[in-house]
DNA sequence: CAACATATGGAATAAAAATTCCATATTTCC
DNA sequence: GGAAATATGGAATTTTTATTCCATATGTTG
């Protein structure tokens, strides 16, 4: 990092000394690092709440980076926010900088910029296009069955391992369909009617998916597909079709749009399960 | 501009008020009027001095708009800031207004869309905070790698899989530290110099992903973490950290910005090794 | 498990900031 | 030019915010 300013010199020193603070120390540390652009107009009680401790260890905490109290730590916050609010202009260069440079010039700086944008645009799509009915229904089908198979292969594959991920944390039984030495088959053999299968798959449909959702469905065990399009070789043996229009960019496509939409529908079944799980910034054990 | 925020419609009032003020009030809006955009974090006698009025004079300004006195006009452009600077904070309010509002009738669509909603917001902060330094640094250090490792276990481990899979289509040697059979340790063993390891983690750090950025950075390799902070224990050992801070709503954590900021360094590097793909829609035989 | 070191939070105190009060200055209007 | 109305700024007061003090709690070490 070439030019530091004060503040990132200060979060520096504070994480190197992050180790050897005290746990409430700790938790301040964290909170300035969270809401180091607002720090400047917090009362150190605002900081304290929000770091759950008392004021005098927000005070403390500054005086054990050489301050002589809160306010002359939040004075280099503050300071730093000016400088940065003065030269404005700087701002609306860059943005103009990115805009004229772009056709030929793009650096990778760039394109993972392009890239991120592209993935919000596919998220205002899933919601506007988003159908309820069916995502009713996909929730239904997943409260009802008793055991829960996941299939999906390749570039899919990362989002059926999230999903068997958050199913393990409710009461069905899950069966990830991983193909593990070859045996896609095997694993999927023992599904049966009461059983749901979640098959996601799009174009170019990779066949292990395609043969356990045909399996599932003559089996008569619900099959819930997350595919591109209604015409897909999916449609045939869905009992719902969950649609994702991913984003593309760069030839390379998206995959926010369809981990958003299986956490969304992980988010709803637990709402329905009345799993409540704990509030707060992270769930338990249970995240890594 | 559609709608105008507080401030504006405030120094609105000001402007049509000005002619019938008297001189040192006059002074006061002026002042403000050219520093609106720092009035958050001056005290009264900030503003005193830089219109040349007593402290008097600006509390009686404010009162003279209905104000009780200069904290309550503050706040006016304090708020204003807030809501610009941190949709964050402003997403946080959503979430809980919904929540709080209608415990009861909370059906699974909402829950659904709020989540979705949540991830936008994700994938804004991602971009707004995105370091340029650090993601330029990680794509070197994957250009340069002889070998690419990846671990990440239980919730991350999806997003481990998914680049272990984008990875295996560069020339890079690609190892997914996947744990089967219990060997986190066997598979991460023969890292070494020249080789760099991925390790994603989030709170409460999975110790198998610890572990392996441990041994990693004690064998020399060069190691990229994703993780939430620069405070948290990966940071230890860590070249480059890219940090992404996931929303969150009804307890449960998005994992859409790490996934997108994932595929994003996949797209950069894969430029920078001048694979082109196939320009298109979907990517050749890859996709599933 | 005792003795020590360290951390924590309640309450008191200090400091800073905002507001009010009021005597004086300035302007306005007849 | 003088009376009334309004504006101004010094100082006191009130309110808010920050800091210190200290008793208690918690953890550590031999």
């Amino acid at each position: 990092m070439a030019v530091s300013n004060a503040v990132d010199q200060f979060m520096r020193r504070v994480a190197d000394e992050f180790e050897s603070l005290p746990r409430q120390l700790q938790g301040i540390a964290r909170y300035l690092e969270q809401h180091r652009s607002s720090i400047m107009l917090q009362k150190v009680n605002d900081v304290a709440v929000g770091s759950n401790v008392h004021p005098s260890a927000v005070v403390r905490f500054a005086q054990r980076f050489g301050y002589s109290g809160f306010s002359e730590m939040q004075a280099v916050f503050r300071d730093a926010f000016r400088e940065r609010a003065e030269p404005s202009g700087s701002y609306q260069h860059r943005i103009r900088r990115v805009i004229a440079g772009r056709p030929e010039q793009l650096d990778e700086t760039q394109i993972a910029r392009s890239f991120i944008d592209a993935c919000r645009v596919g998220l205002d799509e899933l919601v506007e296009r988003f159908d309820v009915t069916r995502f009713r229904a996909a929730v239904d089908l997943l409260e009802q069955a008793e055991q829960i198979y996941i299939v999906a292969v390749r570039r899919s594959f990362a989002i059926a391992s999230y999903i068997a991920y958050a199913l393990g944390h409710t009461q069905k039984r899950v069966h990830l369909v991983d193909g593990l030495g070859g045996m896609h088959r095997e694993q999927i053999h023992s599904i049966g009617k009461g059983d749901a299968l979640i098959a996601i798959s799009f174009p170019p449909y990779g066949k292990e998916t395609l043969f356990c959702a045909r399996l599932a469905h003559q089996r008569k065990a619900k099959v819930i597909a997350i595919s591109e399009s209604d015409l897909g070789p999916l449609a045939a043996h869905a009992n719902v079709l969950l649609k994702v229009e991913e984003a593309s960019a760069f030839a390379f496509r998206a995959l926010t749009s369809t981990i958003c939409l299986c956490q969304a529908l992980f988010v709803a079944l637990a709402y329905r399960l009345e799993l409540k799980p704990n509030e707060g910034a992270h769930t338990g054990d249970y995240d890594a």
